[in-house]
DNA sequence: GCTACGTCTTTTATCGTTATAGGACTGATG
DNA sequence: CATCAGTCCTATAACGATAAAAGACGTAGC
């Protein structure tokens, strides 16, 4: 096989939307903005859709021929890139319990087990080495670091230097600045999860995300913002495969990140990085119990 | 092609240092334990070297017959891996003052140019982008966001931080940590450079490397060591193509790092922190000044 | 005359293949 | 009997090929 048409799928899912029985679909060009491919693609879905019996299409006209049905759309796990689906699963090897450090990881056996190409698999790994997760030895096999309570650690350390730095910025930005407009949108938000029911805390990964990622937009420094990242894909993936007592720490997180935008709002650069201390004090001990659980619990199997 | 073989190459340029007319060569595992490759590699080596009439190999009697010539050896520029090839050329054309911030850069003409693969190209893209000098936009071209003046301030920004912790984390190494012992040997490496001629200052980059390098590892932090490989890069090639008051430049730096050592050995944080502010601030000052140089050369020029 | 479409070219993502390097096992030999 | 070499297998580095997606350009239609 070459490149997968993902792309194509995706959008030809999220395009299945505008189908509205009656109506006309608007030009190329305005497709591909709002769906955020080319022109290319976007006529390839027209000519699919046509096929599918879901639209009439003749130059400029695109009338809808009837609304789309479960079946016309394709798959979720086909609209993944290759990539993703390497990221995913070698995260869940990685987090999972039986990785033991310093074992050492092979390509061919990885992309013959995923069904992708070695090269898929080589390429994510060179992406994700500056994760600090895998090791490479020139000419040699990949080395597993281990999600292992130093890395937590170690990772901690980075993440509040550059969280508390990215605070004081923050407070010393001019009002006018649209991240206090941003930052008054998320206080918002936050004070919705407050009252929602508890089977919506769920969705609060999210917002936490793009709460701390918005902070560490005032550093204006790339490298503190590209480690962000770092920190955003651990967390993402820890928290997905460790679900105990996720709704108190979402409950928690939610509070204590009010307390921190307070503080940002005060002026007082020691103010704001008193809560971001503690909320990042917080977020330490919730990822060290759980490194600490797994690690526990390879003891116990092993 | 397939994989090159730079391996082999640079291993029997370096194998031909022992042959002394008329001795032995040891066992295939001791000459790939002196070498640092596989025996597979250095059996390659022996049969090469069998071919070239250097030696008479009979199981294991490894007779020398002649001394090397200089016509034995490879070339310099064929001993090279593909990658580092990759890396210079992109380096060159990066900190060169013919690139603008946001020009786009093609994957598939400078594997042409350098008579490499795409994906050779693509797998140096991707480890680079790490550096905050690249971007990469999905399914679209890499940007080129140029080594910019904010791009230096920048890398000083986490440059301080992290040394700073370092340093810091080395005052505090208790006395037996063999750290110290290093701290001795590089200082003593570096009171020669005081009487040494001018001319071997220009040695003075590889001491520079070695002592912030030993400074960083102090932290114990993955990710503070990694980011001085950045740093690393960027001054390897930034000071190989600007050669402006080079020898002054060291000069200042190896007076500067003897008081910086002073400055850990005292015990006092507070010591250890001002030597090293002193010292980045001067490194900040000069990458910032031919940061200028090279932006107003660009103006003039375009 | 501007916008939308038809067509073509360029570029990227991904694949499968191959030569080189690493490494394990085993019998030979001093 | 420990070390060394013969043999073979595996893994990686690098390549070239190919289909998907992006993008450029000219022309047709409102």
């Amino acid at each position: 096989m070459s490149k997968s048409d993902t792309v194509f799928k995706e959008a030809y899912n999220q395009s299945l939307a505008l189908l509205v029985e009656g109506s006309v679909l608007p030009s190329e060009a305005e497709l591909a903005r709002r769906l955020g491919v080319s022109r290319t693609t976007v006529r390839a879905i027209l000519d699919a859709q046509v096929a599918a019996g879901l639209i009439a299409w003749n130059r400029r006209l695109k009338q809808v021929l009837r609304a789309p049905r479960a079946e016309d759309y394709f798959p979720e796990d086909q609209t993944d890139a290759v990539s993703l689906r390497v990221e995913r699963a070698f995260m869940s090897r990685v987090l999972s319990s039986d990785i033991r450090p310093g074992s050492q990881f092979n390509e061919s056996d990885f992309a013959r087990e995923l069904g992708v190409s070695t090269s898929a698999v080589r390429e994510f790994m060179i992406r994700f080495s500056r994760f600090g997760l895998i090791e490479k030895q020139r000419n040699r096999h990949w080395v597993l670091n281990g999600f292992t309570e130093a890395f937590s650690l170690e990772l901690f350390e980075v993440r509040e230097m550059f969280e508390l730095r990215s605070a004081r910025a923050f407070v010393r930005l001019p009002r006018e600045h649209p991240a206090w407009a941003a930052l008054d949108a998320i206080e918002a938000e936050h004070r919705a999860f407050l009252d929602a029911p508890r089977a919506r805390l769920g969705d609060f990964p999210d917002l936490d995300d793009r709460f701390h990622r918005l902070i560490h937009g005032a550093s204006s420094n790339r490298f503190i913002i590209d480690f962000y990242d770092v920190i955003s894909l651990i967390f993402h993936y820890h928290y997905q495969w460790s679900k105990i007592d996720e709704m108190e720490r979402n409950a928690t997180a939610v509070r204590e990140h009010l307390d921190y935008i307070a503080g940002l709002r005060s002026g007082e650069e020691l103010d704001a990085e008193f809560y971001c201390r503690k909320h990042l004090a917080t977020a330490r001990e919730t990822l060290l119990g759980a490194t600490r659980a797994r690690q526990d619990a390879r003891n116990d199997g092993g």
